[in-house]
RNA sequence: GGGCGCAUAGCUCAGCGGUAGAGCGCUGCUCUUACAAAGCAGAUGUCGGCGGUUCAAAUCCGUCUGUGCCCACCA
């Protein structure tokens, strides 16, 4: 109340000097409330248009597309922090002047939503068998509009500046003719194609994943040792899988191996089966491992699968979709860990096992999506002929189309690119694109483009597998903006400005889009430069995940401290392509920086700060002022080189130093006595602070966006921030000034420091004479008695300290007797440290070599840090010598 | 098995050849007319170990230890 009643009496003296425009009089409250801001401004913000984007622009377009959320849930942290990332920089490039397109949407993420949906079926007890295909789908559709509805909201709140008339979504009527026109293209290209090959198979999702979607974890498995045939012409094979056995073709050694070669070309007995099956010669086979001899299962194992291939093995299938035992016999339906051991146990009663299961832990594939251990499987799928798609994706970045931020990062794209597999692109699930094949009743296979009319008649039907979900996501940089139609918007934003995702996604996603990209615009890759960021972890470093209880729901940081503070916090953390830690202590942190820009600004509209007219020359400016100038123009040069470099926590926390430590901590406090004067120095600071106050709320917009909307308004009583301009350097630099400043400030914090040692109140005034003849200090005594609490010397003053300091002198009264234990023991600290920094310097520039090798303005430096010592000694020297004795 | 990276203040991280930095935390004093979500002052590091290059090394090279990530068809 106090507080509040005081303000109102400040708030009066201001009156006899208003500002000029809208807003003299702010109704600002002490404290930044985010919630009573943020939630207007964003929509006033959409119903304004300012983040639509127009093809017929004459502007410099400048695009990117959001990675696309899964509409699976809700965003975490990570978005927020990818999106924040995102907003910046496209703020700042809408307020340079280019037209900005920042494209909104979502991935309809097929294995990943399905298995949502399959999981909200089942809490009714329903599998999706019992909505048939088509109701499923319907049922998928339902969950997509809720939970992208969710999405959007999360989005508005952040504070997400993309263009919500052109959202996308990968399932649309427009995407879905851009993937049936890709791929009835790469398949008229001989690019995909159709086979049988030893696939990833989930069996609880039973559907194909690709290589990528497997998880590889180190399991603990065993390795049983089996005797394979009888007698002198027996073998011993080792594995982890005995079940497999069955499905057994051949053993192979690698052929110079003594101890089998006189085996190889014979037929042993599969033991369980009563089938024979012939010992092969392969120089896969590694003799130094187990026994050196290899079970062979094509139809069970990749190696297998090829091994077979080279020595024209049949394939026998002993797992069902389920990995459930088809073969006929005791095993049959039974899982296959159940058979497993089952099998193990039948060989075990026939004394095939020659060595005891022993440990062994090897790595095992597992399904990203649900964690089930993956079953190789031979299966028909269809594929895309990577060779020449990756290569062109290879040489784009290698010959500089395409940068990759940070660098380092293209050694793993190219790693990635280079060894590429074919993509096995089809999926067995319900939800998403249906492959637009069909087969005919005597075998034949149609692909039909999106302009052609499927073939229709007796038994035509359609090709049951969707695709993969990466293969619409690769074509997302142009498919958004209504390609295959040679749109306004294709002509105009593609290729994409840049491309901002986190490393994760490098191989899933960028890596498909520079592939699609290329082949779909002619030689055209989808974007000049990756930026790809790290992951949230929390404050410790650690991953953020449910299980573990350390995963934050940005929403609950957003309510507490507002979308400023989550944001402000993300970038300053975000370092080029590593992991970003954030903890709620640091929201709080940006969140009170967030307060203290609000109250720098009502301070500086109580006082009447103004952006109106032009700024005074030079020469009618105070020291102060030039000061602020020059360094505020370093400053826009900085966070603009920054944000060239992608270096969001450079620049976030260049402009969070400058503002606090300079502005607000001396600058504003130094107008303070220039206001108090009043006069033409008033008038110009006035114009000066709202300069500062004006350009450092652009500045940190991009980052800040709704805080510095709010004052900037208020401040200068324009339409927004949004579309202002983004500040340049004007090339103002005052070196005199900052070192005249710095003077001020040297001196101020010498003479706090003694104030504070001597345990006076900061409030506490004291008499003292002030000897400034011979430095550029004069002007700046009134700013120095304030800021230190000084009084002028009266009738009785006796100094009882006298300090020395940046060529001048402070002369004390301090009513009692000084601590002068404190104050000798303090300077004697210094002085040592002064005299050995002395010490050091002589020693250096007494160092032949280091004057003969040294640059020169290295031992230009060293001279300086060697007299800036010295005269520490003769000042602190002089100190202690006017220290009163006792 | 390959590849990449990291070890700097209590915690999380910048710096990457010329006096050790930031945020948070910590200590002390304060409601000093924008702000106690604040102000002022202060403490804190043989920059993982050992060698080497250099006039000069947290920074470059080698090596050891610890640690993280990515890739791989280890039956």
């Amino acid at each position: 109340m106090a507080r509040a009643r005081r303000l109102a009496a400040v708030t009066d003296n201001t009156q006899q000097s208003p500002a000029s425009g809208p807003n003299s009089t702010p109704e600002l409250p002490t404290q930044y409330a985010p919630a009573e801001v943020e939630g207007q401004l964003y929509e006033s913000w959409v119903a304004r248009g300012y983040f639509e984007a127009d093809a017929k622009s004459p502007k410099d377009p400048f695009t990117v597309v959001i990675p696309p959320p899964n509409v699976t849930g809700s965003l975490h942290l990570g978005h927020a922090f990818e999106h924040t990332l995102i907003d910046a920089v496209t703020r700042r490039k809408r307020m340079q002047g280019f037209e900005t397109l920042w494209q909104p949407g979502m991935d309809h993420a097929g294995i990943a939503t399905q298995n949502v949906v399959e999981r909200e079926l089942a809490k009714e007890g329903k599998s999706r068998h019992d909505l048939g295909r088509e109701a499923f789908v319907e049922r998928v559709w339902q969950w997509k509009a809720e939970s992208g509805g969710q999405i959007s909201g999360q989005m508005r709140r952040l504070g997400d500046g993309v263009a919500w008339s052109r959202e996308r979504f990968t399932m649309d009527e427009g995407l879905s003719q851009a993937v049936q026109t890709i791929f009835k293209r790469l398949y008229d290209d001989e690019l995909i194609y159709r086979a049988e090959r030893i696939i990833n198979w989930c069996p609880r999702c039973l559907t194909a994943i690709s290589d990528i979607e497997v998880e590889y974890q180190d399991d603990d498995g065993e390795l049983v040792s089996i005797r394979y045939g009888e007698g002198d012409d027996s073998i011993v094979v080792a594995t982890t899988r005995a079940e497999t056995m069955l499905g057994d073709t051949a053993v192979a050694v690698h052929p110079e191996d003594e101890r089998y070669r006189h085996l190889v070309g014979t037929e042993i007995e599969l033991p369980l089966t009563g089938r024979r099956i012939p010992i092969v010669a392969d120089e896969h086979v590694d003799p130094e491992f187990g026994t050196g001899a290899v079970k062979v299962t094509p139809a069970h194992d990749p190696n297998d699968f090829e091994i077979g291939q080279r020595h024209d093995l049949p394939s026998i299938t002993v797992l069902d979709e389920h990995a459930v035992i088809t073969a006929h016999g005791p095993f049959l339906g039974q899982d296959r860990l159940e058979a497993r051991s089952a099998i193990v146990a039948a060989l075990r009663a026939e004394g095939r096992i020659v060595a005891e299961k022993r440990p062994y832990t090897h790595s095992v594939g597992h399904c990203s999506r649900c964690k089930t251990t993956i079953e190789p499987r031979l299966s028909m799928q269809w594929w895309v002929k990577t060779g020449p798609l990756a290569k062109a994706a290879g040489d784009a970045v290698r010959d500089g189309q395409v940068k990759i931020h940070p660098e380092e990062m293209s050694k793993r794209y190219f790693d990635w690119v280079d060894n590429l597999h074919d993509w096995c692109i089809s999926r067995q699930l319900w939800w998403g694109h249906r492959i637009p094949v069909w087969y005919g009743p005597d075998g034949e296979m149609v692909c039909v483009g999106p302009d052609e009319e499927p073939p229709s008649g007796e038994g035509w039907h359609q090709e049951t597998d969707v695709l993969d979900t990466w293969f619409s996501s690769g074509l997302w940089p142009f498919s958004t903006l209504g390609w295959p139609e040679r749109t306004e918007s294709v002509e105009r934003f593609y290729p994409n400005s840049i491309l901002v995702t986190g490393y994760d996604i490098l191989f899933f996603w960028v890596v498909r889009m520079m592939m699609f990209g290329i082949y779909a615009m002619d030689g055209t890759p989808p974007f000049h430069t990756v930026v790809l960021h790290g992951m949230v972890r929390d404050q410790f470093g650690k991953k953020m995940s449910k299980s573990f209880g350390n995963a934050v729901n940005p929403l609950d940081w957003m309510d507490a401290y507002g979308s400023d503070a989550v944001r402000f916090t993300l970038a300053r953390g975000a370092n080029p392509g590593v992991d970003v830690p954030i903890g709620e202590d640091w929201v709080q942190g940006s969140r009170n920086f967030a307060n203290k820009i609000w109250n720098a600004t009502r301070f500086a509209l109580m006082n009447g700060a103004t952006v109106e007219g032009e700024l005074p020359p030079a020469e009618r400016l105070s020291a102060a002022d030039r000061w602020i100038l020059s360094r505020l123009n370093s400053v826009v040069a900085e966070v603009d080189a920054y944000y060239e470099d992608y270096q969001f926590a450079k620049l976030s926390d260049a402009l969070f130093h400058f503002a606090w430590d300079e502005v607000f901590d001396w600058y504003v406090e130094l107008s303070k006595t220039t206001f108090a004067k009043g006069g033409a120095g008033a008038e110009a600071s006035r114009r000066v602070l709202g300069e500062v106050l004006d350009t450092t709320l652009r500045l940190l917009h991009p980052v800040m966006p709704f805080v510095t909307e709010k004052l900037w308004t208020a401040l200068t009583g324009r339409e927004s921030v949004v579309i202002a301009e983004w500040p340049t350097d004007s090339g103002f630099r005052d070196q005199a000034a900052e070192q005249e400043i710095g003077t001020v400030q040297q001196l101020v914090t010498e003479v706090r420091r003694f104030r504070s040692d001597q345990g006076l109140q900061p409030g506490q005034k004291v008499p003292a004479r002030l000897d400034l003849a011979g430095t550029a200090l004069p002007p700046h005594e009134d700013a120095i008695r304030s800021l230190l609490r000084l009084q002028p010397a009266g009738d009785g003053f006796t100094a009882t300290a006298a300090l020395p300091v940046v060529g001048a002198t402070v002369e004390l009264d301090l009513s009692g007797a000084i601590d002068v234990a404190a104050e000798r023991k303090r300077l004697t600290k210094d002085l040592t440290a002064a005299e050995k920094e002395v010490a050091q310097t002589s020693a250096k520039l007494t160092n032949e070599a280091f004057l003969a090798k040294a640059p020169d303005h290295v031992v230009e430096k060293i001279r300086t840090r060697k007299a800036a010592a010295e005269s520490d000694i003769e000042r602190i020297s002089a100190q202690l010598a006017a220290l009163p004795q006792g």
